[in-house]
DNA sequence: AGATTCTCAATGCATCTGCATCGACCGTTT
DNA sequence: AAACGGTCGATGCAGATGCATTGAGAATCT
């Protein structure tokens, strides 16, 4: 395998302060509004559209490990914001759904999330250098 | 503030999955070396080049917490790759420096890094088109 | 000098994470 | 039906993290 260049180097470097940065902003938003996590964000999102949905379909869309899943999940659950009910046809499972509170939570949580989107990105850059930058990051994927 | 178009959501997205899979594909490779975890590497870098050094001023350029850095060091200092020292002038402090096996731990870790770098940047993209990211992702920090 | 304020680095505590494993249940095979 | 391997989701444990605070020492002020 051949070393990296320089500029290659250089990429890596600025693709993981860049993503780093956007994320510590987007995090410190929501905490500054007394907001949970992102991580909450994403999962409440999910369950929005796909609704009821059972956990070990989410850890695609999540990324997340099986473990890592089930403990977010159980600490949404304790904040009212998640329910879980049996899983009809197998009693192994269950199925989620979104309470009242965790629809409000979300809607709660986008204005802060999106103003942070838009600071990191939106501010940045013009349209047409974000669909460059989306089309090159989707390369990498 | 104003919401985030849709092309600046996609650019958020595939902003944070691209350096999560490089990230991880590089942890991966360490991990599957028997290596340890990449911020080892990177502050093993950095006592290699600026040396000897103080914690504090470690904490500018490997963007990590006060406590974050203290236990960092604690752990190559037990792993036997540091050495603290008494800080001449300040006894508040200590300052670092790389031990032979420190040394050599930077340079076993090197070719399983930059062999993650290449895979992840150097075999996706053209030369020109890591220099176009690495242009964009700038602007971001 | 003495008092006050600031800086440096470590740490107690609660929470979170990764790994391995568990118990429960499913589906298939014989 | 009994046995077996596979899947679902939770959890014990060790280690890591964030936050707030500490103790020691430096710097500044009066």
């Amino acid at each position: 395998m051949t070393m990296p260049s320089a500029v290659t180097i250089l990429t890596w470097a600025r693709l993981v302060r860049a993503s780093a940065k956007a994320l510590n902003t987007a995090e410190l938003a929501l905490k500054q509004a007394g907001l949970p996590p992102l991580e909450w964000y994403e999962l409440l999102a999910e369950l929005q559209h796909k609704t009821p949905i059972r956990p070990r379909d989410l850890q695609g869309p999540l990324h997340a490990e099986q473990y890592s899943l089930s403990r977010l999940i159980a600490r949404t659950v304790r904040a009212g914001l998640v329910l879980r009910r049996p899983c009809p046809g197998d009693a192994r499972g269950h199925t989620l759904e979104l309470t009242e509170a965790g629809t409000a939570m979300r809607a709660a949580m986008w204005p802060v999330y999106g103003a942070a989107i838009e600071q990191a990105l939106g501010t940045r850059l013009t349209e047409d250098e974000r669909l460059t930058l989306a089309g090159l990051l989707q390369r990498l994927v």
